[in-house]
RNA sequence: GCGCCUGUAGCUCAGUGGAUUAGAGCAACGGACUUCGGAUCCGUGGGUCGGGGGUUCGAAUCCCUCCAGGCGCGCCA
């Protein structure tokens, strides 16, 4: 990339001087390449001078006039080397640069703005692993694309990356057990039994047509299990397979394959989770008091110790994490990432006490969490309550805007910006959704080449690129060289929204340029020629782009 | 009470240390091609970057404090 080389020459600039100047231990600071807020400006800027100034023991204007005479003895494709204001370093790039990026995308194809940098880690995405109680509702869903983002950014920036849903189907989970308690007294009532309905059940009507179908199948066969836990749980598994083969059905017609479907019930059934208590025992690090079986999470920053296992003998979801984290590592990954939602917030420094606890290195572990999702609808947030089953799905979420728009809504924010997903906008097929604008431009670049097919248009066996020098294709071009920076950069700071947001201002450069200048003209078939391939590049780096955010680059709208 | 997140234009949000003008979309208003898709483009109006203090040559951005909103604080997950 030409930012490494700019860098490096800055670097290498920079020692030079220093050296020249005799300074011994000279530290290099940390190099910044920004854009310019203005074409006049340049290309790239770097405010180097100024920071190294105090250092260096000059002047930064001084220091500045020294660097940039070393950057245009450089091999750089650089047009011209300014020094402004108090010191920033202006680059102009030769147009070469942008002409021969037009070339690469061309050549590249799909992996343009790939790269290696994260070759060799192998790295686990463990998303919405939602409570295998109903339906994947709005919040969870939110975790569904950034997840699988996150993942894909990793992939393109060379990482190992394997995406893991967890099931909590573990035996003494309270909601499933809740869940579970609830199909039982709709199936008895089903049945025409007197039976109360939990307080604290699931009211949703799913759950009556789930109780219902056990009726109609069994009869009365489970009529006369006894109101308890383990009939509970009982009544939960009849259910649990159904639940999370339609969590993996919504979830992959929104665009989401895992690799893993991990169930929390495997980690009891091959002994896990009793081995991992016994281990932790043995280090010392979970003690007994007033029956239950404690980890020492207060020495690793928790508020208190939590407890492993319950005074009457049942695991908590603790112990579980605990030995579904042992499990991961074993499993040769690098770096854990899980993605937790804002009700789990609260539970980020806990997880971490647990997993120092245990003795993982927390250094590989990154915990992502997201805000919520308040649903708009007619201007008004659209009222929620999973335990009264006043449920909005991924499921009706897909089935009302279709799972390009849901995406991209989901995408456009920051994770830990709190969204408002307008129903409303979101269904327009209109200029007020920013999902159309980009996708428009896609189509658009695709209805040029039939237009030129159709009309039999001989272009030149070459482009000559040389000749984009307009304002708007130079515009274009710079937007699209930065493509490989922006997407290492958002794969780093794990942050879809950077790409939405560079895929918006790349449209509006392209639409601008469209506007401006005609592709398709019969009286200058070498200029022609070389637009067709600005606009083919620019189609590719758009499809790359919408491949990652897991969004579809139609041919037509 | 404590913790996490948020507070930027009428609305929804980018920008999270650098340049006399803090950006985008929507909304409002006014314009544009008898040529490649008008789901487009151009222009206008609109901002004490929640308040205050501090660090710095420089703060929407870093630190402190206050205010407001959301969420969380279980032998639930």
């Amino acid at each position: 990339m030409i930012r490494d080389r700019i860098e490096e020459a800055l670097g290498e600039a920079l020692r030079e001087v220093a050296e020249a100047e005799g300074i011994a231990d000279f530290e290099l600071p940390e190099i910044e390449l920004t854009a310019p807020p203005s074409p006049e400006m340049g290309d790239f800027s770097t405010n180097i001078a100024l920071v190294a100034a105090k250092q260096a023991n000059m002047p930064p204007r001084q220091l500045a006039e020294a660097i940039a005479e070393q950057l245009r003895k450089s091999k750089l494709p650089l047009e011209k080397v300014e020094v402004a204001g108090p010191g920033f370093i202006n680059m102009f790039m030769a147009s070469s640069w942008f002409t021969d990026t037009v070339a690469e995308i061309l050549e590249s194809g799909q992996r343009y703005g790939r790269s290696s940098v994260g070759a060799g880690t192998k790295v686990q995405v463990e998303f919405v692993s939602a409570n295998p109680v109903g339906p994947i509702h709005i919040g969870n869903a939110r975790a569904a694309p950034f997840g699988d983002c996150v993942a894909a950014m990793l992939e393109a920036t060379g990482h190992e990356v394997e995406r893991e849903y967890y099931v909590n189907d573990g035996p003494y989970n309270t909601q499933a057990l809740n869940f579970g308690r609830s199909i039982q007294a709709r199936y008895l009532q089903a049945l025409g039994r007197e039976v109360e309905f939990p307080e604290d059940g699931y009211h949703g009507d799913y759950v009556t047509e789930m109780g219902q179908g056990l009726a109609n199948e069994h009869g009365e066969k489970y009529a006369d299990l006894p109101l308890d836990d383990e009939a509970a749980y009982k009544f939960f598994s009849f259910l649990v397979g159904e639940i999370v083969q339609q969590a993996q059905q919504d979830l992959q017609d929104f665009g989401i394959e895992f690799d893993v479907w991990f169930t929390e019930k495997s980690l009891y059934d091959n002994g896990d989770i009793e081995r991992e208590i016994a281990g932790l025992t043995g280090k010392g690090m979970a003690y007994e008091n007033e029956g239950a079986t404690w980890l020492r999470t207060e020495d690793f920053g928790d508020e208190s110790d939590r407890v492993l296992v319950r005074s009457d003998g049942r695991p908590t979801y603790i112990a579980a994490d605990a030995a579904y984290a042992a499990n991961k590592f074993a499993r040769g990954f690098d770096r854990l990432i899980y993605i937790f939602g804002p009700d789990h917030a609260g539970y980020v420094p806990r997880l971490q006490a647990v997993l120092a606890a245990c003795g993982f290195d927390l250094e590989r572990v990154e915990i992502i969490v997201y805000q919520n999702v308040r649903l708009i609808r007619g201007g008004e947030t659209v009222k929620l309550a999973k335990r009264k089953g006043q449920i909005y799905s991924v499921r009706d979420l897909i089935d009302e805007v279709g799972s390009d728009v849901a995406r991209f809504f989901f995408l456009m924010r920051s994770n830990d910006s709190h969204l408002d997903f307008d129903l409303d906008l979101a269904v327009k097929q209109s200029d007020e959704n920013p999902v159309y604008y980009v996708q428009y431009a896609h189509a658009r670049i695709c209805s040029i080449a039939k237009q030129a097919e159709a009309r039999d248009f001989e272009f030149a066996p070459e482009p000559q690129l040389s000749l984009l020098a307009d304002p708007f294709e130079t515009a274009l071009m710079r937007k699209l060289a930065d493509y490989p920076h922006e997407l290492q950069r958002a794969a780093e700071a794990r942050a879809p929204h950077r790409l939405t947001t560079y895929l918006r201002e790349l449209t509006q450069l392209f639409h601008q340029f469209y506007t401006n200048c005609q592709v398709l003209n019969a009286d200058d078939i070498a200029m022609s020629t070389a637009r067709m391939a600005l606009a083919e590049a620019t189609r590719q780096v758009l499809a790359n782009c919408l491949g990652i955010l897991g969004i579809t680059a139609p041919e037509s709208m």
